[in-house]
DNA sequence: GTCTATACTTGGATAGAC
DNA sequence: GTCTATCCAAGTATAGAC
């Protein structure tokens, strides 16, 4: 039997090497351009450009621009959520928690990975069908963000008070926030301080309660 | 002597009543179109078809597209302002204050007022210099915040470990990120759920700490 | 001074070349 | 199967009409 025609599956299974080579240097240069230059900057000609490659390949590999930038955002959050699952892996207290949502946030910082996302949601709204299709791709996020809690904070008295799906939506949202306002104001250590204000809460509300005895890092 | 010519001044003294009513029109049609179609979709043939004039006109009365969203922000800028001075004015107790914080996010949600902002912050990128522009009109939304908690949380113990204006920066950003998700997933009764709960946390912490004795509503 | 008709540029999408 | 040349729509901006 031939092989079959028409454009690639989303599916990367039986494609050319060459295909998936052109399909990842488009989706790497879509990321360079949603952290540059924005969700409005995001063109077809814009990322073939930086990829020098033609833009009609977009079209030919994604079907769309707005394929292409959820493609995009996909290989983001699955970077990620490898490096959040990792982080998380040996921490049990609130405390260490808080050093990892620190270190996570530089990281994004770094990274510009957030910055990503958070184009994406502002973005949705120009293409009918397209918030639908982000708000499916930050579940796993939603998801990570509880787990983490649940993990650290589950035996708190706090944890009866505060859901923890209600929690992950609220720090999900706050990273969001502070990533716009830091991108915007290029203000890195206040929000590093921020950090440091709230794991010192933390610490304190944690003293209080008596659901944190002090043990030490590592 | 005669009138001066030339593009009409920012500044609305002298122009005709004519021009300022177009201006205004086109204010108006620029933050509806920020809102349902975003910073991408807030071109200028987008808005003047909704504003029912014709496109040349964004660029006789504004210069540029640019300008005419920064001229949107303003506008919702200040009407916020306005009802935010109103809203805290007879706050004085942190439960009251998170009345009006639930209230405003209720009101920010029906009138879209944050997702102006939200669209100008994300779509900031994709023009040089228009960040800097956009940074500047955020900073009363730091200054109301600020005040808003000197003036709720000022004798409280947890004002000396955590400063007022690092605190309002998360509250902003905590509102813009908020405001993102609602957006995207239109889950109105989450976030007023949270609140909610900020609300009891808050009362809780009030209790114990014995800085906000219990008082009844009016 | 205000606005419209027109010029030019960039973007999305595809027909056809290899 | 993969990619490029080309087409048409949409965007910004201005020259010129009123």
């Amino acid at each position: 039997m031939m092989a079959k025609s028409g454009p690639p599956s989303k599916v990367a299974s039986g494609g050319s090497e060459r295909s998936a080579n052109t399909r990842r240097s488009l989706i790497d240069a879509a990321i360079e351009t949603l952290k540059e230059n924005g969700f409005s900057g995001a063109s077809a000609r814009a990322i073939a450009e930086r990829a020098g490659l033609n833009q009609g390949l977009v079209f030919y590999h994604f079907g769309s621009v707005s394929n292409l930038l959820l493609a995009a955002l996909d290989a983001v959050s699955e970077d990620r959520m490898i490096r959040f699952n990792a982080a998380i892996e040996n921490v049990s207290s609130p405390n260490d928690l808080m050093d990892v949502a620190a270190q996570i946030y530089r990281e994004d910082l770094d990274t510009g990975h957030v910055t990503v996302l958070v184009e994406m949601i502002a973005g949705a709204s120009s293409t009918p069908g397209l918030g639908a299709e982000v708000a499916t791709r930050i579940v796993p996020w939603f998801a990570f963000t509880k787990d983490a809690i649940d993990k650290t904070f589950g035996d708190s008295p706090f944890a009866s008070l505060l859901p923890a799906d209600d929690v992950a939506y609220t720090i999900v949202a706050l990273f969001l926030g502070l990533e716009m306002l830091t991108h915007l104001d290029g203000d890195r250590e206040r929000v590093l301080t921020i950090f440091g204000r709230a794991q010192q809460l933390v610490t304190m509300l944690g003293a209080f309660n008596a659901f944190a005895p002090p043990k030490e890092t590592s």
